[in-house]
DNA sequence: GCCAACGTTGGC
DNA sequence: GCCAACGTTGGC
């Protein structure tokens, strides 16, 4: 495995920012897992644990992330992937428990608790996208044709980068003002229709 | 260290 | 549900 350095901080902000991805529709695995995680989770619960992610590319983007870095959050595996909204990382990397929990589907028999294979961050909701970007439209936008979501399809955490990130707030600003021309249905229901 | 087999992700 | 892309595993 390559290591990873951080790319660079937003100057103007001091934070990273970062890509994860969620499915927001209801699925279990196993005897009796969700493995759904909406964003309007998010609104309930004060914040998340990131566990599960069993890529090691993946777990190095989270060890490299920092309280306050901001993450776009990317519904997939639905019938309109997309970007819906931000979250906050609001605990640094720590070890993912659910490698050690007997039953779970993530449990990794090879890691120990003196060394972990496998860690996460905690993320608290920032807020939704006025209207969701989905992935048809930011593959067809030359700006991002080199964002890590788009070349590298398949891992759930990519990093962003600060133009990249900028990028997508000016594409969302577009695409609501669009939405206010020829869109009737209510914001909040956005992502509840797609 | 190579690489075939296998497993997973996630768009379609 | 299919399957391409790609990561991981393990034999050699």
């Amino acid at each position: 495995m390559t290591k990873t350095l951080p790319h660079s901080v937003d100057p103007q902000t001091g934070k990273r920012y970062w890509l994860i991805k969620s499915e927001p529709l209801s699925r279990i695995e196993g005897k009796d897992q969700e493995v759904a995680y909406p964003l309007s989770n998010l609104l309930t619960n004060s914040f998340t644990t990131w566990d599960g992610v069993r890529n090691h590319e993946a777990k190095n983007h989270m060890l490299n992330m920092s309280l306050g870095d901001y993450c776009l959050f990317y519904h997939s595996n639905c019938p309109h992937p997309g970007i819906v909204g931000i979250v906050e990382v609001c605990k640094e990397a720590h070890p993912d428990h659910s490698q050690w929990e007997l039953g779970n589907k993530y449990v990794d028999p090879k890691s120990s608790h003196d060394s972990p294979r496998w860690w996460c961050v905690d993320v608290k909701f920032n807020r939704r996208l006025k209207s969701k970007l989905t992935l048809d439209i930011l593959r067809a936008d030359p700006e991002l044709a080199e964002m890590a979501l788009v070349k590298r399809g398949r891992l759930s955490v990519t990093p962003v980068r600060t133009e990249e990130f900028l990028r997508v707030l000016q594409m969302e600003k577009e695409s609501a003002l669009k939405d206010d021309l020829d869109c009737e249905i209510p914001r909040d229901l956005i992502d509840i229709v797609s």
